[in-house]
DNA sequence: CTCTCGCCAG
DNA sequence: CTGGCGAGAG
């Protein structure tokens, strides 16, 4: 059996919120380790993946793997039903065919049972694989949101472009054209070969400060970023796990600014449906940081760490990238 | 003539906010004890009944009874012509065929003349009995409204369960089901014999309880309830007008926290349909609280008491319930 | 989290 | 034309 407990409701509320348009239909995979949804949009554009650590909730246990098929169009529905304060509990017997929610208000005054009909959904899982990728960005995810929606005034694509000064986002239409310019924030600049302190955490930046005098600042590009292929990534994959660790005490403590990071391998532009990014940055509420990781002519991964866990999204990039 | 003054135009753009869906035409019953309204809803299955108390008003006159025929929706119109400050004077002359509307600003630096025409609507006014009722539930308007919200999105009717733990609201539908338990609110429990303190008004508790000691507290069931009918409505109609003053002079004063009161003779359990108990809900804002009133297979009063007067709804239950 | 505005459906 | 729903702002 499966019984899942969250302490705000908002949590997943605002899940829904950033995947329902997305996705109508997807199997919860409940495991020991979590549950995490993965689902192509209804078009078969986009990739949606959801993972929520087992360790994160309030309570969990899943004694049996189970793929739990539910329409995400109900759920939102049912979850209306709960404030945002509730504590959520979810519930499944083990071949059970329907999905129970418990919401109980924090006075414990009020609870909310709720049984939502489960349905059969075949599931081709997708292996994602753990690219290693040219660009990272990470910033404000409000900004990310914003940015999104202004230029969908403009036009229906957006061309990112990542170089060591900052990331470009423009986009042309019928009434004109715009970019948005975010400047890597100050202290923070980093090429591809010092790429172990990733995280922009303001709290470490002294720590970076000293540590950027061992190094050669600024001056890789990509000639060499061949020659030490071998090492490299396996750094990189470290730096990622610290800034995931630290982003997650980061998420609720400060809303001090956001800086814009870029982690640069190499030059990338790419274009982008905007549809589908400003789908994406609806997730925002989720996290306070987003990062869009990018190589040539491979799909983007846009990513939110929060407190439960993580949201990823993949999006190929539009063949004319000019 | 009749001449009735209403210092805030909010408080009749919220009534006609409340029942215009429900009642599209009706007569305003207009005496020396003020003006009531009572009409069975458009498809005649809800009877609402309003009634305006004349001492209520800024200012009275009424030296004729008469009964003026308006349309709602038309006196909506005229009503959103008013600001929710404005200070609203009715008048209408003996046997006129037209009603008056003066809208003037607090600052009377502002006025608006406005007459609506009058109609002859044929009325059988229809008593209603005194009923006492098995069950009276009194708990947050607005989360009335927010459970029928809820409920709705799941089904077409709700079962309301009444006991003396709490109240139970429940639907079921496509998606699923769902229910709401609401508890008792701590200290205002009480049997069906000790009905003479109705109101929950936390000042007045000390001398319930106090008067709880002289009576059988939480014994009575339907056995008993036989024995001392003669005896007991009377009391319970002098609790009730006791309830209603209290609320009165809280309605407007205080947003501390609603909570759920239950006066139960007897379980009760009845189903309704949602779509007119969301309507009901619309008066929320008229009200921070409302009083649901049932017996089994009697028609459920709903009952929102309001610094002017009272708004009532009645709706019989849907025959299978279960 | 509530209220208001704009969009979509009946 | 009106009401319900979803999104954005205070």
């Amino acid at each position: 059996m499966l019984e899942a407990r969250v302490k705000q409701a908002s949590v997943l509320k605002k899940l829904l919120d950033a995947i329902k348009e997305l996705v109508t239909d997807g199997n919860l995979d409940c495991t020991d380790e979590g549950i995490a949804l993965q689902a192509m949009d209804n078009s078969h554009v986009a990739l949606v993946s959801l993972k929520l650590l087992a360790d994160q909730f309030e309570a969990y246990r899943c004694d049996r793997n189970m793929p739990l098929g539910v329409n995400l169009t109900s759920l939102t529905k049912i979850l209306k039903c709960a404030k945002d304060n509730d504590v959520v509990t979810l519930k499944a017997a083990d071949d059970a065919d329907s999905l129970g929610l418990v919401f109980e208000s924090p006075k414990e005054d009020r609870v909310g049972e709720y049984e939502m009909k489960l349905m059969d959904i075949d599931q081709e899982h997708l292996g994602i694989p753990d690219t290693q990728y040219d660009a990272t960005i990470t910033m404000s995810s409000a900004e990310f949101q914003r940015i999104c929606r202004d230029l969908a005034a403009l036009g229906e694509s957006v061309k990112i472009e990542a170089s060591k000064e900052g990331v470009r986002f423009s986009s042309e239409g019928e009434v004109g054209s715009g970019s948005v310019l975010l400047k890597q924030s100050a202290g923070t600049e980093r090429g591809g070969g010092s790429s172990k302190n990733v995280k922009r955490d303001p709290d470490e930046e002294e720590e970076e400060e000293e540590e950027e005098e061992d190094r050669k600042p600024d001056v890789d590009e990509e000639g060499e970023d061949e020659v030490d292929d071998e090492d490299r990534p396996k750094k990189r994959k470290a730096a990622n796990g610290k800034a995931k660790t630290a982003k997650k005490s980061k998420a609720v403590s400060s809303d001090e600014d956001v800086g814009v990071s870029i982690i640069l391998e190499k030059q990338v532009s790419l274009t982008f449906s905007l549809k589908y990014l400003s789908n994406f940055a609806k997730s925002a509420p989720l996290a306070r940081e987003v990062s869009l990781n990018m190589s040539n002519d491979v799909p983007l991964l846009v990513q939110f760490d929060f407190e439960q866990g993580t949201l990823q999204f993949f999006l190929a990039p539009k063949i004319s990238d000019e």
